[in-house]
RNA sequence: GGCGCGGUCGCCAAGUGGUAAGGCCGAGGACUGCAAAUCCUCUAUCGUCGGUUCGAUUCCGACCCGCGCCUCCA
């Protein structure tokens, strides 16, 4: 079985294979940590993981890079907002981002390289180009790519330098057109000014900082080479990061920069992108204040293809927790240390061989999660030795998806006020006594206030409504 | 203006040139003091109009609607 996927660069499906015949060498574009990731960013994050999980199931060993976007102007802004020195205020952000991952069963990559920590490696570059008449330091004294240099530039994103538009997106960010050459050049480093405050580097064009672009193509290169397998990140980075880190890359070397580029389509709210502006940003600690596990929204992320947008809402979040939990009792029982030793073409059964194949056409995890759900139907009516098959395969999968083999304990188990905890108890009591009008109506009174209680054996569990999970 | 994506059951979402996976919700049943959970069963002709074809939701064209990118947004 190979995989494969969808390539940006030839808008065509390849093979996914290490160019070395060894590891697969993949970078990925990580956040900027300047505040809390929100579940869009995730989805991209979560995509990205399931690949890996995928292809190293595969048996295709891999190096996965992803970087931390520390210096920007974003960052430097609003560290200087909250008193902070940018290494603290980044530093910050950058563990929630570690815990936001955890929490989501997103897998730590081999390297994630800070850009400040690889300025080094950034000037070198631009070094490198400035040499070879790709790029030229201007008047304002900072550094621009000179992309009429650079024939191939627009091949990621297929636009035309004759049709774009200035400033089409109004998010021009610096006025220094009239110090390049051509308006479409972009910096690849920044001259210092009195607002970066003391954020400033040493470099052979006086004290400034990087572009955000130079930063992944040094950091990627550094860690994976000249030449490497995939590179991968948010659609919305098609142009003109990609475009420039492309630009950059294989104007320096002269060889190939990415073999294959990955893209992942954005989250949606009520069918509009994600954004500030908009108001719709939503946090995975607001998801998990909601009642829903991480595992939940990993769950729904991996409901739509990762080349559609998928629209988020409570609504389908619910659904998806309820779909997961579901599943997730099938899963019980499952020593998992049977898949210490599982390395073997028998737990290729029913269940798994369709998802195996979902996964292996362009990494269809809607698909994937539907032809699971087909093989779970009438598992229970299976012979014992069948259904243990049945239960190796789904443990299997879920480890493949980055999927939890059981919801944990309900985290809003032990905040369960307790004038509410009182009602509960007293509702036990009245079932006990069998007094059936009482413990409906304590049922109905907890209902309203938000708490819902559920009978099992030798007494009952309380939980939030929403999001029960 | 340029480039690109999409419109499939109430909601989410796959898919195919031969009459449309799956999930959620809903309905019915089993179970249960009643609920919940669980299990079983049921629920769509694919934006509009043309064309190609023996046959199109799937190919082509037009149109309508929604969305993304066009210099630092995942």
């Amino acid at each position: 079985m190979e995989l494969s996927l969808r390539n940006t660069l030839t808008r065509e499906s390849d093979v996914i294979g290490p160019l070395d015949g060894a590891t697969f060498r993949f970078y990925c574009c990580g956040p900027t940590v300047y505040g809390p990731a929100h579940i869009g960013n995730l989805r991209t994050f979560v995509l990205q993981d399931v690949f890996r999980r995928f292809i190293e199931s595969l048996g295709i060993e891999t190096c996965h890079v992803r970087n931390i976007t520390d210096v920007d102007d974003k960052t430097i802004r609003e560290s200087q907002r909250s008193g902070l020195s940018l290494q603290e205020f980044t530093q910050q952000w950058q563990r929630k981002f570690t815990n936001d991952c955890q929490a989501l069963n997103i897998l730590p990559p081999a390297h994630e390289p800070s850009a400040v920590a690889h300025i080094a490696d950034q000037i070198r570059l631009i070094e490198r180009l400035i040499d070879q008449g790709h790029a030229y330091q201007a008047e304002n004294g900072s550094v621009y790519f000179r992309i009429s240099s650079f024939k191939e530039y627009g091949k990621l994103s297929r636009l035309k330098l004759s049709g774009i538009q200035k400033n089409a997106s109004d998010r021009l960010v610096d006025n220094d057109e009239y110090d390049k050459e051509s308006w479409r050049d972009f910096a690849l480093w920044k001259t210092w000014k009195s607002e970066d405050g003391p954020n400033r580097w040493e470099s052979p064009w006086g004290p400034g900082r990087p572009g955000w672009h130079i930063e992944c193509s040094a950091m990627s290169m550094h860690y994976l080479g000249e030449s490497f397998d995939l590179h991968s990140g948010g659609i919305d980075l098609i142009f003109p990061h990609h475009e420039n880190e492309i630009a950059q890359s294989e104007a320096a070397t002269g060889k190939p920069f990415a073999q294959h580029w990955f893209h992942i389509a954005h989250l949606r709210v009520n069918g509009e992108k994600m954004s500030k502006s908009l108001g719709n940003l939503y946090t995975l600690d607001e998801v998990v204040d909601r009642g829903f596990q991480p595992a939940a929204l990993r769950y729904l992320l991996l409901s739509g293809h990762y080349r559609q947008p998928l629209n988020f809402t409570w609504e389908s979040l619910a659904a998806a927790a309820s779909t997961l939990r579901r599943i997730l009792g099938h899963a019980e029982g499952v020593d998992p240390e049977l898949l210490e030793n599982a390395g073997d073409t028998s737990l290729e059964t029913f269940i798994f061989n369709p998802v195996l194949e979902a996964l292996c056409e362009d990494l269809n995890t809607p698909k994937a999660l539907g032809v699971l759900n087909v093989g779970l139907q009438g598992l229970k009516a299976l012979d014992d030795g069948a259904q243990q098959a049945a239960r190796r395969d789904l443990a299997r999968i879920l480890q493949m998806l980055g999927l939890p083999w059981q919801f944990q304990k309900s985290r809003t188990e032990t905040r369960v006020p307790p004038e509410v905890e009182a009602l509960a108890l007293q509702r036990e009591k009245a079932r006990i006594a069998h007094k059936w009008d009482e413990a409906d109506l304590l049922r109905e009174a907890l209902l309203k206030q938000g708490w819902e209680v559920r009978d099992e054996v030798g007494g009952f569990e309380i939980n939030r409504t929403e999001g029960n999970v």
